[in-house]
DNA sequence: ATTTAAAAATTACAAGTGTAATCTTTTGTT
DNA sequence: AACAAAAGATTACACTTGTAATTTTTAAAT
């Protein structure tokens, strides 16, 4: 699988806001947020197409980009990665520990009652095939 | 706060099992999971002294090392970072994710709804307080 | 006291990363 | 046609990381 570093998934998330787009796009829409040089960019999206994570096309003498793989699917691996290295694959650990220590809203905990509630009534869907 | 590289970690994982320890009580620790040469170990745990997360006092000629950050504080900060990242700050979609692709287990999702009950329990309290 | 073996300190070295600067090519403008 | 400006390609360079090997120190054994 392909391995981002943290510079290069920046570039890449701003991307996948809205592509197919051109370099300067993605510089623009990455200078709203970052500090980051515009040769510092383009460095960027040349590695992340060296490493199979961007295509692009020619458009006169533009590069149009786009993602070669999905946002989900890039955040699901890195997510299942994150919690084998530091929870030993299990979520709900994680969850306590924002639990424990005020990062948990109201509103995150109707999300993860709905996320839940969604879960089980596919697994109920799932026996009754 | 401090950063720490994924072998770095892994090594700090293993004296946060039992400490204070030795550099070979840790290599032995390790030598159970990894592949890696005591020089590499010892290396690590030099760059995590370096870095402040262990501190040592000297036993004859052994080194006996011990954590200076607990586990629990260091993975909710690298917790809150990748969910930031990630998924702007937000658990739910996380925990969506896993939920999508047959990553929670019915124990998994048991474990979540005590983390939540708990955390209403908690919140009750405070108001009535 | 001398030797030696284990521990620790120092050095090594390539690949990856952040952060660009410089060089080359292309194309729109005078 | 010549030139300038912008895009892309190439080069740069220090720091981190993985992965040790080499060198130095020190305590233990003879």
């Amino acid at each position: 699988m392909i391995e981002l570093s943290k510079a290069e998934f920046e570039v890449l998330d701003a991307l996948w806001d809205k592509y197919p787009a051109s370099a300067s796009e993605i510089i623009e829409r990455i200078g709203d947020a970052k500090q980051w040089h515009e040769k510092t960019i383009k460095t960027l999206l040349s590695r992340l197409h060296k490493k199979g994570a961007v295509s692009y096309h020619k458009e006169g003498r533009l590069y149009i980009y786009a993602p070669t793989i999905a946002r989900e699917d890039y955040t699901l691996k890195e997510s299942r990665n994150f919690v084998a290295r530091f929870f030993s694959g299990q979520i709900a650990p994680l969850v306590n520990g924002f639990a424990q220590s005020e990062d948990l809203s109201q509103q995150d905990v109707d999300d993860l009652k709905r996320v839940i509630a969604d879960w089980e009534k596919q697994q109920k869907n799932k026996q009754n095939k």
